[in-house]
DNA sequence: TCGAAGCCTTGACCCAGATCAAAATGCGAA
DNA sequence: TTCGCATTTTGATCTGGGTCAAGGCTTCGA
């Protein structure tokens, strides 16, 4: 839990980060105009939950800077995660108006917020918003789906590996790099959190990052920093068809 | 492999089953003219693969009777089941012109396709499809992040009892009927498939099945019809918060 | 400089579920 | 009615990852 102050926030969409993935990346500038009248920044400290699954939401909105997980629980405490949230996703969902899941921040974060009631009006006459906010659904979804593999059917290592795969290609992704030659990504995650996004407990999440480091497939720079000297190893100890697909 | 003929289909859409929960739901009469012009029904028998992962799609459509599975398969053969397609679910991916999936059939099934260059078309002009595609979207999301909890985080029997309550859930909220006293589904799959469905081998389910009967959870009439006495057991058995909500 | 609180690692042991093997059951076809 | 095949059950054994228990490493605050 990092001591620092929660970070200062408001943008101008002009030069928001996220403007050309998120909810809003189809939106012409009157549309912005109209959203930017039910918007408002948030700001949240690393640890913080910002919504307790069953909560009443009055609004939606999209990361803007940060790191969120979605969790689930059960009563005698098991934790699965549901979903990562890296800037430009979205978090709510129009037309419910209670929390599904428990939103955690894992990093500070910035929320770019809606309030719920007008931004669903919106929708229903913006379909430039639906249309996009359809897409992303579209693409968690096939997310979802990878990451059924991965818990369903593959070994601990592999669940590492193929962990320390996505990351990599989100990263490269948003920060337009290619895959070739060794890259370095961030894990902002502790061993417990991806121990709940990939369904294993610490322990062992901590012995297979040792061993993957062990065998030469990824170094580490503290705790958190990984470099992968070659992501085609990586993706074949994750067990993934090694063409790997870049998605954008 | 049943030997029945493939089921011979052509609906009108007024005497639909799935008329009111597929893609179309929503669609005036109008709008369900046009539709009509770029649809078409196609059968298959129980056993066959309608789409390979890969192959090029030109349609997308709708489950009109029977059930179909979405499959990953690993190089090595290990497969995830990562969708169960009843009556109403939709198929395929408007904007991406590959499948994702194997989809298999493992009933005799009837399918409702449109050719998806139109589809698409007509998605930007029809925004009641688009509302509704966004919508089974958003709850199929929903249903992978209870499946990720299931694969994750449950044991061998309480993934069994997880998957019998969301057969029963779906095949009530399909029916109209309510969830108290007996009530008796048919389980449509394989041992082997559920296996796929919850990350088990076949001996696990096959020995689990045969647990939950033999302490009174379920009673079993052939292989594949289930009598549940009490579903608030079932749902213990499974692990989820009793409560029980009846998502429609 | 020291202590406390979080994290992370490592070791020893155990068990739920996988694997391997065989036998039962059920069903359509001849 | 029997044969052949797919599916399911049951048994014996093995093992990957869980559980329990110590320590070590950082960071922060006093």
């Amino acid at each position: 839990m990092l001591k620092e102050p929660a970070p200062s926030a408001p943008h101008e969409c002009a030069d928001c980060p996220i403007r050309h993935r998120a909810v809003c990346a189809r939106c012409e500038s009157d549309e912005l105009e109209l959203l930017d009248q039910i918007k408002y920044y948030r700001s949240f400290e690393a640890g913080q939950t910002l919504i307790w699954s069953g909560d009443h939401m009055d609004f939606v909105g999209s990361v803007v800077t940060g790191i969120a997980t979605l969790t689930q629980t059960m009563e005698d405490g098991r934790t699965q995660m549901v979903g990562l949230l890296l800037p430009s996703d979205f978090v709510g969902r129009p037309g419910r108006d209670s929390a599904a899941y428990d939103v955690v921040a894992t990093t500070n974060i910035v929320m770019c917020c809606f309030r719920k009631k007008p931004f669903e009006e919106m929708m229903v006459r913006t379909p430039h918003i639906a249309q996009r906010l359809l897409e992303m659904t579209l693409d968690e979804l096939d997310a979802a789906r990878e990451w059924m593999l991965v818990l369903g059917r593959k070994t601990a290592r592999e669940k590492i590996a193929s962990l320390i795969a996505i990351i990599a290609r989100r990263d490269a992704a948003l920060n337009m790099v290619g895959m070739r030659g060794p890259l370095t990504v961030d894990l902002p995650l502790t061993r417990e959190a991806m121990a709940d996004y990939l369904g294993l407990t610490l322990e062992t999440v901590s012995r297979q990052v040792s061993a993957l480091k062990k065998d030469g497939v990824i170094a580490l720079e503290g705790k958190r920093r990984v470099t992968i000297a070659d992501f085609n190893r990586l993706l074949d100890e994750a067990g993934d068809d090694s063409d790997g697909g870049l998605l954008a």
